[in-house]
DNA sequence: TAGGTTGTGCGAAACGTTTCGACAACCCCT
DNA sequence: AGGGGTTGTCGAAACGTTTCGCACAACCTA
């Protein structure tokens, strides 16, 4: 690999001059210029990243923490990591996958000890999260996928609850349903404090009420089976439920099974939304279901861009909410006659 | 941060001396050994990998070059990362995630000249893939995930597609089946010369011959849709097939769309066998498929190691060949009384 | 006692950048 | 003509490691 002197031998100046001319640092006359550019380019001149950030402290490396796959990760999960790293690779970064261990804290403190990455990007965050204390306290810096209880002064992108759950609500509420039942993520598959199942059960709650529909939730199924049984145990307390919004696939497939069951089908007894999966998953069913489908791939850019910045110069911590994207499915429709 | 010279002045030693005990290059005596650690531990220090990495050319960190999920990313890839960031970090090493541009050629050579990966891992491998010639001439070093036509002078690790048919076949023709028809991956959501269709149809065929039962295949459907046409197609063409391998989810739900259109049962009427897919969307059919789940993740952790013992010594290209786990479900049966 | 052999530690150079003070050449102005 | 500013380039130091030759003492052997 030919270095910064190759380049300054061949074009007859010094090394400084040819990492200003390079860089732009400080003003280089153009024909110098040039002929520094030229022998760059015949030598087929790479800068060597490692002595670079070893002098300049910065290393144009963003980690990517990510939970190892225990409970299950997800397509969602996935896009996070393939945007942000395209997103950094078009500013220039470059993205490390770093797994988290049991204790990580001490992941963290590991990973940023080694002067490897200039910042650090969380993902499946909770309500309490002590890896933003530590990280803060530390000086690293970082942006959030997600985010906590009191996320405001953390740079951080999310799903914009709120308005996907008026989404949802207006899509059924347009199709004439009155009552709204949601099926929430099983605590079990993810941590207590889980946010975004938290915030999605109180923003379809609130949004259920300005629009002036009934609504039930409450039920957490995690399984196919467990999909079914609330199912059931749902039509057995709230008969009049027409429309039902359920956050985790598999449910969702329990649900259909149970809609079936019945000798009921859908759209015509019932109609189901899947929200915060995939449409690839929603693709899947028959019918295809109505999704309110995360915008994942987009909070990992977007979370990747805010880092960035922050790295690149100061200012206000920036916050992002995206709402989730309504994907017609099959699954929708009137509610039943009789209802 | 603390560096080597802030330990080497608290224990009272050279520089030198400090990195040779830290790293045990060259013996140390047992107490100026102790003295040293216990000033390291009491700084916290860490060794800053830059410096290293710019002194000794080795950075420990590999890159894992993936497809913009363009066609689609699955669960699947998603674990071939996750599994070789697992892996990696046990071994002291670190995962870039590496998103492929439109000129893959390009990315690599700017990659590897930058001096920031000791080794790159490849997936998404095609059975002519110009990535390992660039490699190999580059002198790079290198593993895959998947494999070329001819991979054996290259470190791999791969599905045993053989083993995997044979299983397939073998739990098929063990619940009685006769007739057995494959429907391969749709050549629209992959590229052309993509290894586990191609192989998977060869080594079904193979398996159905040995097993001597039937066998049909050639229908390439890509969507629910595609699968129900195809599934039709198939009854109308070949009536005796009573068990059916299906390499697409999305195929596989419009299947299951056509058997139910159809008036009949899975698996009373039909078995159906999902395979290359994951075992979390087999479960999310109804019954839930039985499915020849690829080792996604262990193939993965086998390719990370696989690189890294190249980088750390040389020796015989190594290739590890893992079968699909057979993962039973509700969708298998005997065949009908009637076939 | 002279010569060799260990064992242990030191200092300097090197890796490839960036950064910064010094300085030569030149132009403009008085 | 000479002082002051501007422009363009250079050389050296620094970033934090690893590596390598060398020095020094202690010990053993003949």
């Amino acid at each position: 690999m030919s270095s910064l002197r190759d380049v300054a031998a061949r074009a007859q100046v010094a090394v400084s001059t040819v990492s200003a001319a390079l860089n732009g640092t400080r003003p280089v006359a153009a024909a110098t210029k040039r002929r520094i550019e030229q022998a760059a380019a015949e030598l087929g001149y790479r800068p060597n990243l490692l002595a670079r950030g070893l002098q300049s402290k910065r290393t144009r490396i963003l980690a990517l923490l990510f939970p190892t796959p225990g409970g299950g990760f997800g397509h969602t999960e996935m896009l996070f990591a393939t945007g942000a790293a395209e997103a950094a690779k078009e500013l220039g970064y470059h993205l490390l996958l770093s797994p988290e261990s049991a204790d990580p804290i001490d992941e963290l403190r590991h990973l940023t000890g080694l002067g490897l990455v200039d910042g650090v990007l969380l993902m499946e965050v909770r309500l309490d999260d002590e890896r933003t204390e530590f990280l803060s306290a530390a000086g690293v810096p970082f942006a959030m996928i997600g985010r906590t209880r009191e996320p405001d002064a953390i740079d951080h992108a999310d799903i914009d609850f709120a308005a996907t759950a008026r989404d949802a609500v207006a899509h059924v509420a347009g199709l004439g349903h009155r009552e709204l039942a949601f099926f929430n993520l099983s605590p079990g598959r993810y941590a207590e404090g889980y946010g975004p199942a938290a915030r999605m059960a109180a923003e379809f709650a609130a949004a259920a009420r300005e629009a002036g529909i009934g609504y039930v939730d409450g039920f957490l199924p995690g399984s196919a089976e467990e999909g079914r049984q609330a199912f059931e145990r749902l039509m057995a307390e709230r008969p009049g439920v027409t429309a039902l919004a359920v956050a985790d696939d598999h449910a969702a497939a329990g649900v259909l099974a149970g809609v079936a069951a019945r000798g009921w089908r859908v759209p015509e007894d019932l109609t189901v939304v899947l929200v915060l999966s995939s449409a690839r998953a929603a693709a899947m069913f028959h019918p295809s279901l109505t999704t309110l489908e995360p915008p994942s791939a987009e909070l990992g850019r977007l979370g990747a861009r805010m880092l960035i910045d922050r790295l690149q110069g100061d200012g206000p911590p920036r916050q992002r909410l995206v709402p989730c994207q309504l994907v017609p499915g099959g699954s929708s429709g009137p509610p039943r006659a009789g209802a």
